[in-house]
DNA sequence: CTGAAAGCGCTTACAG
DNA sequence: CTGAAAGCGCTTACAG
């Protein structure tokens, strides 16, 4: 914790000489040189970041900005953007803001102050709260991405994807389909009902059969909508589409704790391919979003968009698959071991698209 | 984004009365501050977070370590620790080491750049090559704790909580018990199998039937070391106690894929209490930790040794508490459905205590 | 190739 | 109560 001038002093050359042995060590006589890279490791001199950043006007961070940090996906794409930010000599900050807007836009405004270069933002809102900020600063949108003019996006195809996963589960034959969607601000969460519902559309020419219950990505929040679905056997889904792996497990608490097997006498699938997912028993089978990727392409955005702010603005779209699982089969493979019980049907959420 | 000179100018005052009027608007005249306040508002100023941090010489940041972010504990933990920092108006920086030595001193010598003020570490290793940082720079140890003089911990009584479980297994009648432990550098994971070999010696005067394996606290390594100890079928425990609940996951996993069941075969016990724990099938008996405490705490010791780095070093153990669960029973309950086949006794890791 | 000097945007004794 | 000035630790034109 020696600063420049203890360094300076001990190899007697100035501070300036100091300073370009870091950044460009090629100016110096290799005997200045010399001189000065053994006073730095003497001192144990490491140059101090708030400086060099007031100086340089630029922080090298990144503030990452997600609304659920203990969600093991965003956590894996979290991951990945921190990997590539350290590779390109970046700091990552990060910001949970438990889906509180009021955190949201304190994290947004402390990236402004200096603190951070750029924002990769998780949620479908600016982390701002006036638009116009949105040129000035730069932000990638993504995952569940907002749009504006000056915010580069990178997620799935979450229609297609959506539209992929109802068609292998009608595929299989079911003809009464749940769907346990997040909330209703989430914008990955309309793209993906809207590809359901062409899914089922496009097959059957009528959206009968087809219902949907909003979640809030928390598997407690899966369990309460599938509880709600079991109320009324009569119309009892076959099949459940969770938009996320979290409620897809949470879903299958619920049809475990209502005396029914999966996928015996329900189908699950969930969304995201998290790593739990495939050691749950029956194995889920979900949609992969490539985490990895997704996080590099954001970081690379960003960066991009640092360095050249006046650049066009790309929107990346990045291959799903669909995860195999043991939780999908073909619908009415389990004895009607049920008694019937038509009770209060769609009580909680439930509605007929 | 404008700056201290430009709401100056346009309040008609000095950037000295700008400043009090964010630090110590009581010092002036409320005529001025009036003024100056009209003038911060009318450009959205906000002062320049690294400028005010190298005069003040502190960032008002913490630095957080962590191996393993995707993990929801320690995720949880983390949440913690941001809630509790933001109330405290501090910034919270996120490192990920992803259990890699040079990641982790890569955000340790971050953090001394100015950058930080203290530093929360998650892993068993002082965040510094060299130990007289340690007294020089604020750290607070956590959960998976290192000792040294000059830093504060907080964590669960390890092994206590170990000899808790230990006993209820033994309770319920288990006499060949497998421990799937953490890494070797792991000191919480010492400290839990130290409490559970203490219990088992305890009960029965000798260590044969406690058998141990490692793992590394993925979901992926439990399952691995689940599928070691089952190579044996003579010698299958009747109950595992994973040192966290992704092992005890990916246990379950093995234990399902080899056509056993949970807990008529085995039981399994995991460790930290996460929150999809609950979900699985049957639903998973564990020790809680008190993940929102200990994040709670973790950030007070350090915000009170920033305060004052001179004062007295504590040591925090958190009560934890044995979290019931469904993946537990008396041991002999299922048919003896499988067939022998005494092969490879301990072919992979399993050691005898 | 090297140094003296200005300045990044703030805060805070020091005067008045 | 308010302002002028020094300085936090750096970097980088500008001279030489």
């Amino acid at each position: 914790m020696a600063d420049i001038r203890t360094v300076a002093a001990l190899a007697g050359v100035s501070v300036a000489t100091v300073s370009r042995a870091l950044s460009a060590p090629d100016k110096l006589r290799p005997e200045t040189l010399a001189r000065v890279t053994d006073a730095i490791a003497r001192t144990g001199y490491n140059p101090n970041a708030r400086a060099q950043g007031l100086r340089r006007q630029r922080s090298r961070t990144v503030m990452v900005i997600v609304n659920d940090l203990p969600n093991p996906f965003i956590a894996s794409v979290v991951r990945a953007i921190e990997d590539r930010a350290r590779a390109a000599g970046y700091c990552v900050l990060i910001g949970d803001s438990q889906r509180c807007r009021t955190h949201e836009l304190a994290y947004g405004t402390m990236a402004t102050r200096g603190i951070a270069d750029g924002i990769i933002q998780f949620g479908p809102r600016p982390p701002f709260g006036t638009e116009s900020d949105l040129a000035r600063f730069p932000v990638v949108s993504v995952l569940d991405c907002f749009h504006h003019p000056s915010v580069p996006t990178v997620q799935i195809d979450n229609r297609a994807a959506a539209e992929d996963m109802m068609a292998r589960l009608i595929g299989l034959g079911h003809r009464r389909i749940a769907l346990i969607t997040g909330p209703v601000t989430s914008s990955q969460s309309h793209d993906r009902a809207d590809g359901a519902r062409a899914a089922f559309a496009g097959h059957f020419g009528h959206l009968e059969g087809l219902v949907a219950t909003t979640g809030d990505y928390s598997a407690e929040s899966g369990r309460l909508a599938m509880a709600a679905l079991l109320d009324s056997p009569a119309r009892r889904p076959t099949a459940v589409f969770c938009f996320n792996d979290l409620m897809a497990i949470g879903a299958m608490k619920a049809i475990g704790a209502a005396g029914l097997a999966v996928p015996a006498d329900i189908s699950v699938a969930g969304f995201d391919d998290i790593e739990v997912a495939r050691f749950l028993a029956p194995a889920l089978a979900t949609v992969r979003q490539p985490a990895q990727e997704i996080g590099t392409v954001a970081f690379d955005l960003l960066e991009q968009r640092i360095a050249s702010p006046a650049a066009a603005v790309s929107h990346v779209r990045l291959p799903h698959a669909i995860r195999e699982g043991e939780s999908l089969s073909r619908p009415g493979m389990a004895r009607h071991r049920h008694g019937a019980g038509a009770a209060s049907a769609m009580r909680r959420g439930p509605t007929c698209l």
